[in-house]
DNA sequence: TTATTATTGAGAATATATACCATCTCTTAA
DNA sequence: TTAAGAGATGGTATATATTCTCAATAATAA
């Protein structure tokens, strides 16, 4: 009772994308979007290094939350999961601008570069019609050799 | 000394390309080639699947065992490894006739259909060299829904 | 304010894959 | 044909990534 803020009606749109399913919004939660928000697109972060981040920020959240939230937040539609290599998954911000795209892989140093391509796109939606699927997404990897560890 | 077999100088490509690398040809070894040349291309197999056919075949490997052989016959050029979804990596007979060809991964029920592309492929070529980067292969995951599971 | 119930944290449990090591066996060279 | 040497195997322990369990907590709706 000591600040009013437990009165105020906050709105959000990751709060508005809970409510409506009978979910909550947590300050776990908040934490991992902003994580990616503030960071920017174009990063693709571990479970692990999200949560060694938001321990860094004093922020911190059990690894357990973090695989749960990280789950959710892709169920969403907030970020995307990605398998570029051995490791685990790792997850980016989705963003209107950051358009459908692909990744371009060092298999030795990790050196991740993104590139976009309308033909690997439209390859996915005909093989899908084809074969009478309801297309998801398609995702180019391209395992290569960077200049730096030739 | 009941067979003369021990004195047979038994050639095959599996061997040949083994021995000139100080490597032995292994019953195992054979087994698990021997596996995926019967069940033919486009077969995805998990280690773990390798292990139950062998063994249903009377033909035991141990499971570490077969680990091994699997990143052995990727190295040789063999066999592929695939990252079609969770569960772990697959792998299929990599033959001449079978060109690069990219997948169709049901989210629900894992039926996967297979597709060729040079669209893709050359997308993945352009996006290596516009990076400099020295390009090992492309693959395209499809992931969508099947009439069945619609 | 209170009741409801989703969510969290901590650690156990699981799944996939590799490491270790004693034993075995394929190869090559006597 | 035999034997030495190096590579391979099997069984198990270990590593890593992720999920599960459950009691305690806290967000939401009434
Ligand atoms: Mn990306
Ligand atoms: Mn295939
Ligand atoms: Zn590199
Ligand atoms: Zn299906």
């Amino acid at each position: 009772m000591t600040l009013s803020s437990q009165y105020q009606v906050i709105t959000s749109p990751l709060g508005d994308g809970l409510h409506k399913d009978g979910k909550r919004l947590t300050p776990q939660r908040l934490k991992v979007l902003n994580l990616f928000e503030n960071i920017g697109a174009g990063n693709h972060l571990s479970a692990e290094e999200v949560h060694e981040k938001l321990i860094k920020s004093s922020s911190k959240v059990s690894l357990a939350t973090i695989y749960r939230t990280l789950r959710l937040l892709v169920q969403m539609g907030l970020l995307h999961e990605l398998e570029l290599s051995e490791g685990g998954h790792r997850y980016e911000l989705l963003s209107n601008e950051t358009a459908d795209h692909h990744h371009l892989i060092c298999i030795r140093c990790g050196r991740t570069e993104e590139f976009e391509s309308d033909e690997v796109l439209n390859a996915g939606k005909v093989a899908a019609k084809v074969n009478g699927f309801k297309l998801i997404e398609s995702s180019l990897n391209v395992r290569a050799i960077c200049p730096n560890c030739i």
